[in-house]
DNA sequence: CTGAAAGCGCTTACAG
DNA sequence: CTGAAAGCGCTTACAG
């Protein structure tokens, strides 16, 4: 490995100082055209790339922001943000460190001190876990944006309509003649965060039941521990004993998939015998059939939260005067899980 | 936001010199019992943190891997592979900078210089496209392994046992008594590099075919232009129209789950109807029925990948010497959509 | 229009 | 066992 060009080194064969070529290079203050055209020539032939690393500690500036996310793997959610997150940041110039932390708060807290460490400009915690990791970036005086699922921590947000998103579920399938909707939760964080994203769910279907005249009961309303397969097969089979259930609507796409395979596995078709609608998009349009959802505009709240945090980043006086906390729509993508009851 | 501590702010504190902060800091070197706690006392009481960005710049080492990868969704493949390279990483302290290229050349292009400018210790493609853009990264000195798909350029590589993939699925099939399997192949760069993952499967395919004494017809194999859904729906329903084919065979869960969509639109069932089995188990696991596929080690690829890349930037001077190709085995993951062929 | 020089926050070979 | 000092590769206020 032979050794990089430095900007001295560029100077050197330009026969100029860096000053010059730095100017050159930034296209900013007075160069003479003449010795811009040696400086280039000299980046041409020595193959010379600006090294970062010394930019930024120059700039006390990283161009970077750290991204602190669930995992992007398997719940789609957390990867089309992060691909949201990423375009908005290189479309600024900035490139992102990702860190997964699966729910594990230790893990989020390596995460929070690697990225001080590390002097990212920004940090995005698609979905907290601990409020004091959070506080931590901020008392490092660290933009910080939280993501869907906001602590009690005071900062920048974008959050989802949720509450909308659940009414226009619901609100299709009671049009579409159902009265007996299941309803299956399973956020991991219900009842901690306040209100909790799946709180907000169910209210949106509650007050939409009895906006209708129906009167949920009990037995039509059922929590996993987590948003797993499992809970929303097992919770399936449950609402299939019970009889009277004509439509389900899941919080999230992977508990809706859990219900469709007890659904096939007890020999039902869906939406003849069921109708299903799941929240996200995110396994919907690859499960058979391709299922009723309430959207989440993932890629929009990735590029949201970005965009937020390097507005931050370079107004960091504003902060933490101003939060903005913005929140996104949902809307319903019909597709081929829900049809009309019949009788 | 106030101003951050740094180790002069530290050696002030304790009274003594930044050299024996950085010995204390770092467990190394002569440090009497009485200073170092002096130190540990002063970082304690300012909450120092190292700014790694001035150690980079100083050791000439970010301890940053680049990692370059197709699109963590929608093929969770990618996210695995990515949530490996994470694991090892953090395991070694090291960060991972990500970047997503969707397959566009100009994308992959401005990541590899991205990350050369950000003076990454090295790169992994996870998947590269364009063979001179893996050589920029050589040619700067940056160790690269190219992960899956290894371009004509020579570097470190982690690669999977395609061949012997396929040959269990279709051997599995063959064991059930199936004797008509079609074959739904899609590499979206099939035929380009050499020899390509899909030409790898359908050699399986057509080896463990004819080594059981079928001979597979013309029309019981097709290749969509992409992984995708539509595609798989596509082929199967020209499947579904020859009559003969019992069993199925896709090169990813994503063209597995289109197919799906096909079978179950028809008003069919898998695996009473039909069998099938995909690869990659992605998105396998959440399918109706469950999807028997061929598992690929995405986690173990990231690990291996990193591990590699690590390795060799430690010791770049044995770069390129000695490469390192390591092949990963797949394995069969039996699930529901396969079933003996009923008379 | 151009350059000398200080400095960002570390590390480390060297002297003592 | 400890510290002074050079230097990593940039940027930038200042002088000319």
């Amino acid at each position: 490995m032979r050794k990089r060009f430095t900007m001295k080194d560029v100077a050197n064969v330009a026969h100029l100082s860096t000053a010059t070529v730095a100017r050159v290079l930034h296209g900013q203050g007075f160069v003479s055209e003449k010795s811009r055209k040696r400086v280039l020539e000299a980046i041409e032939k020595t193959g010379y790339r600006l090294n970062t690393l010394a930019q930024s500690l120059r700039r006390n500036q990283t161009k970077t922001i750290g991204h602190l996310l669930t995992s992007i793997s398997p719940n789609l959610f957390f990867a089309g943000v992060e691909l949201g997150v990423e375009n908005e940041a290189i479309k600024n110039g900035y490139s992102v460190l990702i860190w997964n932390d699966f729910e594990d708060p230790k893990r989020e807290r390596l995460g929070v001190e690697t990225f001080i460490q590390r002097q990212v400009d920004a940090i995005i915690f698609t979905t907290p876990i601990e409020p004091q990791n959070v506080y931590a970036a901020i008392e490092a005086g660290i933009p910080v944006v939280q993501v869907e699922r906001p602590t009690e921590v005071k900062s920048h947000a974008v959050i989802v309509d949720n509450y909308t998103g659940s009414t226009l579920a619901v609100e299709h399938l009671i049009g579409l003649g159902h009265q007996c909707i299941g309803f299956i939760g399973g956020d991991p964080r219900a009842f901690l965060t306040s209100p909790s994203v799946d709180e907000q769910r169910l209210a949106g279907y509650r007050d939409t039941m009895i906006k209708n005249g129906i009167m949920p009961k009990e037995e039509w309303l059922a929590f996993g521990k987590y948003y797993s397969l499992e809970d929303g097969y097992r919770i399936m089979e449950q609402f299939l004993k019970l009889g009277d259930i004509t439509a389900v609507f899941a919080t999230c796409d992977i508990l809706a998939a859990g219900a469709l395979q007890a659904i096939y596995q007890h020999n039902l078709r869906v939406p003849e015998d069921v109708s299903l609608v799941g929240f996200d998009n995110t396994y919907a349009p690859y499960l058979s059939p391709p299922l009723t959802t309430v959207e989440q505009p993932m890629f929009e709240i990735g590029i949201t939260a970005a965009r937020i945090a390097i507005e931050a980043s370079i107004k960091k006086s504003d902060f933490p005067g101003t939060l903005k906390v913005e929140s996104l729509a949902t809307r319903l993508k019909v597709r081929a899980s829900t049809s009309a009851l019949s009788f």
